[in-house]
DNA sequence: CTGATACAATTAGCTTACGAATAAATTGAC
DNA sequence: GTCAATTTATTCGTAAGCTAATTGTATCAG
């Protein structure tokens, strides 16, 4: 079946792309997955937690023991909301925002392992199909 | 960029994956990733630790520490090889077997959700793409 | 104004997943 | 035959990621 093989071939990778996220990210000292915060930290700055975990896709507790550990290592800095108690709203730090070059680096060199040996048109193909799947996955949820 | 366009979908599909299997894996009474371990074992019984890890590209120490989970909640059994006392060899209980239809019939959901309104020429395209990429990144490493 | 409700973030407890260090058994070189 | 190197699995410490329960704050109905 072409469904069931797709559906291993994304999910193989998945699992080689983040081992090799994982192997650069701790030359940087960061861990997988804190990367994508950064990402949208440099994209705008200021994002409450909640709004970070929303464009993650992560639940709440993971964002909060995430952040924590990135303020522990001086990466990003939370302040309280003035008008709303309960909502934090997080910075990249100095050191947070010269980790932009470096994990962009790491994107760029991924994608070109990924995408050698494949024409634009079939790009144009995959990302329109991925594209179709995503919005499968996200809308059914 | 559609080169990191396509990255990016690749990482929203696949989070969006893992919440999905996970939720459905925990009314089976399983983790995220002991499904693949189950899959191989239904292929073939009788594998060796290092031959699990190896097909499902884990540690070791990964797969020891499922592998002891597992065989907590009676679903696989491990026995020491006779002529390699390093190896143990690991089998499916008759509770382990009985999760290959509700697995299976996961996988088939997820297929039929992530592939929806996508026709039959598009999916060979995308296979072949992806094939490529799992080529580039797996002889890669 | 007050009590119920909603919301944001945290904490606790679980498992996957990693690398590094270790233990035990096998294999290989000499 | 012995000792070093390799292989297999485990243990330890760290973090992501989840659910469930909790805390603190804000809002809303009456």
């Amino acid at each position: 079946m072409i469904e069931s093989e797709i559906r291993t071939l994304l999910q193989t990778i998945a699992i080689q792309t983040r081992k090799n996220y994982a192997n650069k990210l701790r030359n940087l000292g960061l861990h997988i997955g804190q990367e994508l915060a950064l990402f949208h930290l440099w994209e705008q700055e200021g994002l409450t937690q909640s709004q970070l975990r929303n464009k993650i896709g992560t639940e709440a507790s993971t964002m909060s023991n995430m952040l924590r550990k990135l303020e522990r290592d001086e990466i990003v800095y939370r302040t309280p909301d003035e008008r709303d108690h309960r909502i934090t709203t997080v910075y990249l730090t100095d050191k947070g925002k010269q980790l932009k070059e470096p994990i962009t680096q790491m994107w760029k060199e991924h994608e070109q392992e990924m995408f050698n040996g494949i024409e634009t048109k079939q790009l144009e193909a995959l990302r329109s199909s991925l594209k179709q799947i995503e919005v499968n996955l996200v809308t059914n949820k």
